[in-house]
DNA sequence: CTGTAATAGTTGTATTTGTAACTAACAAGC
DNA sequence: GCTTGTTAGTTACAAATACAACTATTACAG
């Protein structure tokens, strides 16, 4: 009878993993359906209409996305009309995006049903543990395990 | 001053992606090293390792994973002999799925990885806390935010 | 039986993503 | 000035994924 027998249903990266995509579903249908937008072009989105105008490489730190993941989302959102670029003229490399008024218009309206989402899911679960449950997951999306490998 | 202010790093789906992210990376290099397997592979070959003896939609109710992408994880897992197929001659459209002696291998073998790095990342946490997140993950796992929509 | 529906699993095709290589602009040493 | 290196962002091509259509087999109604 061995007693510590691995669970998949208790190993983290798993049970992220689920809760990650079970939770993420019905908000993404949302995004999609209303405007026709992927998971990386919701979150440039999301970055751009909470702190303004960035850069790509910005956004990149902030969301801890690959630059050409954010590229492509950029050009996406800009044929759409939700995102403005203007070149820096003191460094021709860098380039400030930011959103247009339609594209502040599908933030706000997005922002709104990501607030009543996101109280629907800490309805399933009791406030304290709803508290413990962000902040371990702050401490988890810092880093990985601590000196592993 | 607006007070209740939309925070992308308090709202739970972009959390729990950044964290399942995080968390997954250093285990991903592991299983692709090693076995040159998938996430999916890895999935399939930890269901067979921990519940024996499967069908496909065993595997793809148990961990909610879509038949096309089980039918071509267990595909990729025969051709390198991590697991045998054989037809259910009493109803010849299933297959019972099992691991070959290399898959059982290569499943003690992530086994112990997955047990050091749960641990390991649970070092980052202090333990009620540790508890209270995986509750809330199985509770959130279970299903998306009630009746929204 | 026979026709219709259901179930197990596979395959085709269009999207999406990852990785590396690329262009363009600036910086710094000499 | 010129090389060499760095940074911002894009593009090309190979993998991986999603979704729908498919084959094969069983179930079941009449």
């Amino acid at each position: 009878m061995e007693t510590d027998e691995f669970q998949l249903q208790r190993f983290l990266p798993y049970l992220l993993n689920q809760a990650a995509e079970a939770s993420s579903l019905e908000f993404q249908q949302i995004y999609k359906d209303r405007y026709g937008m992927l998971r990386t072009e919701w979150r440039v989105l999301f970055h751009l209409g909470l702190y303004g105008r960035l850069t790509a490489s910005d956004i990149g730190q902030r969301a801890r996305m690959h630059k050409t993941k954010i590229s492509r989302a950029v050009h996406r959102l800009t044929e759409r009309r939700f995102v403005d670029r203007t070149r820096n003229e003191d460094d021709r490399r860098v380039e400030y995006l930011s959103l247009t008024r339609q594209g502040q218009a599908a933030y706000d309206d997005l922002r709104a049903v990501a607030r009543r989402y996101d109280a629907a899911l800490m309805d399933t679960l009791d406030p304290a543990e709803a508290e413990v449950l962000r902040r371990a997951l702050l401490k988890l999306s810092e880093a990985g395990p601590g000196g592993f490998t």
